[in-house]
DNA sequence: TTTCTGACA
DNA sequence: TGTCAGAA
């Protein structure tokens, strides 16, 4: 069985950082591009100051992967980096219900539950993620 | 060596 | 967007 403690602590994302050389490695964008890019207003890079080497967070080095992603399904820039930003909107929400609401998660050699706690305040069912053969649905169980 | 800015046979 | 130059 495994479980997941929301209180312990994580590396600190916003210590990652990555020079415009690594970028390049990770994503296939070229210095060329995220120059432009930046230029354009599309992405942002740490204080970019002068001459000095652009760094960029985690952050902005997922929005590049899922704008060229994106440019790679046929999106021209704009659409791709509006696509790629309503995408990131959706991730502090799903962080946020499943940090409150997982309460655990068990592996066993058949399946995978997800334990979603309770359904409502009445305490008397409980709802689980099922991960089975491929396939994926929920399971209510009353509680007794 | 890597990155920066500016420019374009 | 690629690529080259000249500088940092």
């Amino acid at each position: 069985m495994a479980e997941l403690d929301s209180n312990d602590a994580f590396i600190d994302t916003n210590k990652l950082i990555f020079g415009i050389g690594q970028v390049q490695q990770i994503t296939g964008v070229s210095g060329r591009q995220l120059r432009y890019w930046e230029e354009q207003g599309y992405i942002q890079s740490i204080s970019q100051k002068k001459g000095a080497a652009r760094e960029y967070s985690l952050h902005t080095l997922f929005f590049i992967f899922h704008v060229t992603r994106f440019l790679n399904n046929g999106f021209t820039l704009q659409a791709a980096v509006d696509r790629a930003k309503k995408f990131d909107r959706q991730l502090p929400v799903l962080r946020q219900f499943l940090r409150a609401q997982l309460q655990g998660v068990n592996i066993d050699d058949d399946q995978s539950v997800l334990d979603f706690g309770y359904v409502d305040s009445s305490h008397t069912q409980r709802i689980y993620g099922v991960v089975k053969d491929g396939e994926t649905f929920f399971r209510i169980e009353n509680v007794d």
